[in-house]
RNA sequence: GGACUCGUAGCUCAGCGGUAGAGCGCUGCAUUCACAUUGCAGAUGUCAGAGGUUCAAAUCCUCUCGAGUCCACCA
């Protein structure tokens, strides 16, 4: 054996073997005791692992602690499509190209990403092969395969059917010069000075930055305390505007500020967020007066036909004239949205979605953790989970980009010119002439075909053929939210459970029980044993996996939630693209060996709590490694100067039995708490604990101390004992450290007499 | 603006009601011995600050200051 041990010889020799012989496939154990599952969050398919990644290292300790204890063991792997992020990679791609997403149509964007996607997804598999990470890859999912689509068609479906899909017209951030919608991401915040307008509303004065919106107040707001104003709320005040006088009524609403301004708002919910939702709160009617095009529309009288920055202009002009704007501060500034690609003020604008009521889903996510059906490590976050939870609003599921799932919905253009007649329903982006005076209740879904991906032939209320399918795709954290059990689902043949015989009412998606055992990995794995993720996607991803799942299934999606803390660049920086300060985890991998990162990222931070990467520390964990090498060569070599001298694959009960010299005794019984100890740390998720009594326990006790000791008085039984109880510590190491340990447990296990690999061998018991 | 997390040895972090801990670093010594990616010995802290609860507080409560994250995006 060499002097120091050398990671690059074996690690990924090793990840091969392990993986070739499937130890990693549960079916594969024997004497399996319970059955354990998780699902690792799948990391996008697009990009390269980041160091977050790694943190996924407390699963495959999880993974490798319950495989050697017996347990029926599953980590299932896979990748998410992460529709709008990949798009957004993609698009910048093109534009380094000199090209745009509007050169293409539809069906050639979405070939060319899934084959960018295609190109990028085995690096990121080969990463989490790097790591030692012990996953099934046999039963590897992507969020786009047919089958997982399928499962999506169908949980849409069921909402839809039952009720909690709903379609309504809410604001989105829209660009009038790309001529499409963004999500909150891909907003760029910009500080802008403009003009504050203080105009004259009748007997009330307000202030705003947008004139040219007035033609679409529908209310005028005062904070319900402001002494200033209360004769006026709930009255209807008669004003004077530049397209004659009118009636607005006056609102008493928290969202004002009586300190801001005049402590007067003019509400004008189609082109403001916060208007918008206080005119929910309100019940008051939406006006449009700018359309997708960006120009004013018929309801700005003459002003219709212009731009917004024109007829804000000529409306002020006007205004002034009337005596209608008592004054303007210049200095005012705020903040406002852009978008990143032309870097046009965005516009809110009221476009028809897919929302989900989300209320009654989150009532039974909220008692499954009350309950303890569901327990979340560390607790404190549970506080988090029911904030969210309890203040949640509608999810809105419809997302104008390609790449992604599209929605199995259908409209019928016929129904709706009937209900309609006016105003035809196209595709907004070319048309702005929609739904301008639509009040602000929900939509219903009338005019809607929604199906489990198939075409409807034709409508089932008008029997017409001319239907529409939407545009939109899911967001992509509506398939995540089903990603328990529609991967388990999905490894079963499919075909098994579509769409026509399916139970249509009642009973639980997917399957009714006597079908359950077609689907023998839901069947077994369902509901996983853990999931475990970064804690800053607790509210987007595990709450939604909670509603979601209990939901279609009728069971939590998993009964434990581990949260571990982000990993911050050396000087404490969150890592991000945009700083340039990402650490490549295989970088570290290929410098330190994976056992050594592994290690790192669990030794000495607590779980849920953030850390700071450390060369100090890695190296620290490098030399820990080459510390076991060394037991191992001392065994060794010990062992080539007398043959007599032997290791077997003993129990600690078997050992003690064996046992002569008091201080061998003695040593039996301290790895004897050692195991107790380290098991009891796994199964409380306090790898920190258990990795810091494993370095020192081998290190400074085992041989400092006991090596030493043995050293001089070495004999047949006292060798057998050491020796031994090394297997002992590496069976304990393994599930962090797996490669070095399965290494030495090569090098010593020949003589051994145990399993052909630590990995399924079993995990000592104490006496 | 709202919420959450964190401020403990020079650095990175455990501890979270009972007279302060680890790793790295530092100081001294040792070393043909499995390992210098080593061993032995040692120094180092009014546990951010101020109040309060308690027989007892780094640990619980309140406030202040500082660092960070998430969410919202005030006319």
């Amino acid at each position: 054996m060499d002097k120091t041990y050398n990671h690059k010889d074996v690690e990924q020799k090793i990840y091969k073997n392990w993986e070739e012989k499937g130890y990693f496939r549960p079916e594969n154990r024997f004497g399996n005791k319970e059955n354990y599952s998780i699902i690792l969050p799948p990391p996008n398919a697009n990009a390269p692992l980041h160091f977050g990644h790694a943190m996924y290292v407390i699963e495959d300790i999880l993974a490798r602690y319950h495989r050697m204890k017996g347990d029926k063991t599953l980590w299932l792997p896979g990748a998410d499509h992460a529709g709008f992020e990949t798009q957004f990679v993609f698009e910048k791609k093109l534009q380094d190209e000199g090209k745009s997403r509007f050169d293409f149509s539809r069906e050639e964007l979405y070939r060319m990403i899934l084959d960018f996607v295609g190109q990028n997804r085995p690096v990121m598999e080969g990463q989490l092969k790097r790591l030692g990470f012990s996953l099934d890859w046999s039963r590897k999912k992507f969020t786009l395969d047919s089958d997982i689509v399928k499962i999506v068609h169908k949980t849409f479906k069921k909402l839809y059917d039952e009720g909690f899909a709903y379609r309504a017209q809410r604001l989105v951030n829209y660009c009038t010069f790309d001529g499409t919608s963004f999500s909150d991401l891909e907003v760029v915040w910009q500080e802008k000075k403009d003009p504050l307008y203080y105009i004259k509303y009748g007997p009330l004065v307000l202030a705003t930055t947008r004139p040219e919106t007035k033609f679409g107040d529908t209310a005028v707001a005062v904070h319900a305390g402001d002494k200033r104003y209360q004769k006026y709320i709930g009255k209807e005040l008669e004003i004077e505007t530049v397209l004659g006088k009118t009636k607005i009524k006056v609102i008493a609403d928290k969202m004002v500020d009586p300190e801001f301004g005049t402590g007067v708002v003019k509400i004008t919910p189609a082109h403001d967020f916060d208007d918008f939702e206080t005119a929910q709160r309100h019940n008051l009617p939406m006006k449009q007066v700018i359309g997708f095009d960006g120009k004013m529309n018929e309801n700005a009288g003459k002003f219709a036909g212009m731009y917004v920055k024109q007829a804000r202009k000529a409306i002020i002009e006007e205004m002034q004239q009337k005596g209608l704007i008592e004054k303007v501060d210049e200095n005012y500034t705020h903040r406002i949205g852009l978008c990143y690609k032309c870097k046009n003020v965005l516009e809110p604008l009221p476009l028809e979605q897919w929302f989900i009521k989300m209320e009654p889903l989150a009532k039974p996510a909220i008692e499954a953790v009350r309950k303890g059906n569901i327990k979340i490590f560390p607790k404190n976050f549970e506080k988090l989970y029911f904030q969210f939870l309890e203040g949640i609003r509608d999810w809105n599921i419809s997302r104008q980009v390609v790449w992604g799932i599209r929605i199995p919905a259908w409209r019928c253009m016929k129904c709706n010119e009937i209900k309609n007649p006016k105003s035809k329903i196209k595709n907004p982006n070319k048309n702005s002439k929609i739904n301008n005076n639509l009040a602000m209740e929900q939509f219903s879904n009338e005019g809607w075909v929604v199906t489990e991906g198939e075409k409807p032939e034709k409508c089932p209320s008008c029997g017409s053929g001319e239907l529409e399918q939407d545009p939109d795709t899911f967001d992509t954290w509506f398939s995540s939210a089903q990603w328990p059990f529609a991967t388990l689902l999905s490894q079963s043949s499919i075909s098994n459970f579509s769409s026509k015989g399916g139970s249509a009412s009642g009973g639980q998606f997917p399957i009714s029980n006597e079908n359950a055992r077609m689907f023998k990995d839901y069947a077994e794995f369902y509901p996983t044993t853990v999931m475990e993720t970064g804690y800053d996607i607790l509210r987007w991803w595990v709450a939604r996996m909670v509603m979601i799942g209990l939901y279609a299934t009728g069971k939590v999606p998993f009964k434990n939630v581990v949260l571990h803390g982000l990993v911050n660049d050396p000087l404490g920086k969150k890592m991000s693209k945009s700083k340039g300060n990402v650490v490549n985890p295989l970088e570290l991998v290929d410098k330190y060996g994976a056992d050594a990162v592994r290690f790192t990222l669990v030794y000495g931070t607590a779980l849920g709590n953030d850390q700071t990467l450390s060369f100090e520390k890695l190296e620290a964990m490098r030399n820990f490694s080459n510390k076991l090498w060394n037991i191992a060569r001392f065994i060794d070599l010990k062992r080539t100067q007398n043959s007599n001298l032997k290791t077997k694959n003993l129990t600690i009960e078997q050992l003690s039995n064996n046992a002569i010299h008091k201080n061998d005794k003695e040593w039996i019984e301290k790895i004897n708490l050692l195991v107790s100890e380290i098991s009891g740390n796994l199964d409380k998720y306090q790898f920190n604990y258990a990795a810091e009594k494993l370095y020192e326990f081998i290190w400074h006790q085992f041989a400092d101390i006991y090596i030493e000791d043995v050293k001089n008085r070495i004999d047949e039984n006292s060798y057998l004992i050491l020796t031994t109880l090394y297997l002992i510590l590496l069976k304990l190491l393994h599930p962090f450290m797996p490669f070095i340990t399965e290494e030495i447990y090569q090098r010593l296990g020949a003589q051994a007499g145990g399993e052909e690999s630590l990995t399924i061998e079993k995990w000592p018991s104490f006496a």
